[in-house]
Parts: C-alpha cells; sequence; structure tokens
DNA sequence: AGTTTATATGATAATAGATTCATATGATAT
DNA sequence: ATATCATATGAATCTATTATCATATAAACT
C-alpha cells in the first residue's frame, strides 16, 4: 500500500469537467450555480468537481450567505497552471492542431 | 471539441504505474525490462505505461542496442516534481496517514 | 414553521482508462 | 537466415472514475 496523495493530484485534474472550472475560476471566483451555468454542467456535477478539487487543495470555498464562493488556491495553481502551459505548448501543439494554445482558450 | 493536451497532461501520471516509474527514473535511466522486473510489474504494462508517459513528454526513451534506454525529461520533471512534492506534503499528509513522505518513499 | 434558493451527498448507470494476453517488430549474434 | 532477446502493439477484459438522478442539508426570507 503506497501513499494515494500523488495519484489523487494527478486523478484530480484529469477530466475536462474540473480543467474547464480551472479554467474558468483562474478569471475570478464564482458560486457553483454560476459555474453551472456558464458552462453548462448540471449543478451536482459541478458539485462533485469542485469537491475533488477542494479535496486536493486546488481551490477553496467559503460560504456567502446562501451560497459558497470557490476559487483557485493561488500558492499552488499559479506556478503549476505556468508550468502546464509551457509545456503543453511544447509538446502538444503539433498533436492537436492548436497553435499556441493557451488554457484560456479551452471551451 | 476542446484541446485534450491537458486532460492527457494529468492523465498520464494519474495512476501507480505510471507514478511508480517516474519514481524509479527519478533514480537513473533504465530499460523497460528493468523496471518491469525491479517493479513487479508486466513487460508490457511497463511498456503501455512509458508509451504514454513518453507522448505526453515525461521521459524520453533512446535505443541502446537491442534494449531501450528511458529517462526523465528533466526539464518538466524536476519542476513538476518539486512543486508536486510541497503540495502534497501540504494537503495530504494527513489524509494518508503518513507524515514527511516524499516521492522517493513510495513503494 | 414553512417555502424558496443554493449546494452537497449517495447510489446506480455510463464511460474512460488500465491490464492482460497473444503476437508483431526490431536488433544482435551465430 | 534463423534463433534469441528486448520492446511494442492491438484487442479483449477488467477496473476505476465520472455523470446522472433523487434526495438531503443549509441558509435566508415571509
Amino acid at each position: 500500500m503506497i501513499c494515494k496523495s500523488y495519484k489523487s493530484f494527478f486523478n484530480a485534474m484529469a477530466d475536462e469537467c474540473k480543467l474547464s472550472i480551472i479554467n474558468l475560476l483562474s478569471k475570478g471566483p464564482l458560486a457553483v450555480n454560476d459555474v453551472s451555468r456558464k458552462l453548462g454542467y448540471e449543478q451536482s456535477r459541478v458539485s462533485h468537481a469542485l469537491t475533488a478539487l477542494k479535496d486536493n487543495g486546488f481551490v477553496v470555498g467559503s460560504r456567502n450567505g446562501k451560497s459558497m464562493q470557490y476559487s483557485l488556491e493561488p500558492k499552488i495553481m499559479v506556478p503549476l497552471l505556468k508550468l502546464i502551459d509551457r509545456h503543453v505548448e511544447t509538446y502538444h501543439r503539433s498533436k492537436c492542431g492548436c497553435r499556441g494554445v493557451r488554457w484560456r482558450d479551452m471551451k
């Protein structure tokens, strides 16, 4: 039995839904409903995804009245996104046919 | 349709097999067979995993006679592992019950 | 208290990903 | 050329993760 943290870490972001949420939150904090509407995902889908992201320390949530405000954890996300952007740019440009693609270009 | 690179990036490392291989290769380059024997994994399992890691630019392979020598791509792996180590240490220590765990402690 | 709005949770269904097995390719040596 | 060793590939199976649906909790307001 190994410490599962590393797996959990990567898994937390290895799908489109969570990546889109990260991308969206990179523009600013939002409530679950806002994310849900903006991305066209079901509420519970977003909630499950945010829980996973929160459990791995990528986002933080704070209650604001009836709603929850979620925002990226900048300490990890800023250097991580920067690193990934650079790497993805280098290694995947040709594969996906998108040149100069950036995180924020994702739909 | 979105650029799948980010997903692919994280997915490439989101399982125990690939993480163990990365951990092992962090000590130095190895051939497929060596990895296979040292980790007790099947040859084809290791090969599939290394292919995924290679396709995402985390390792490079170079032929050495009959065998292939695989090694980590230091440009991405050194800063990435450092970042992850720090983050995992911070956020998951309590969850997995291992204090001060490091990448190299994985079995 | 009851109603509405917002989010979370749990169980099942659906999907994506990994592992295995059999086999193919590639390199070296005889 | 063929035998052997090393790695890669493809398809089928197995497993893990995600999405959905129904429902529960939580806060605010009347």
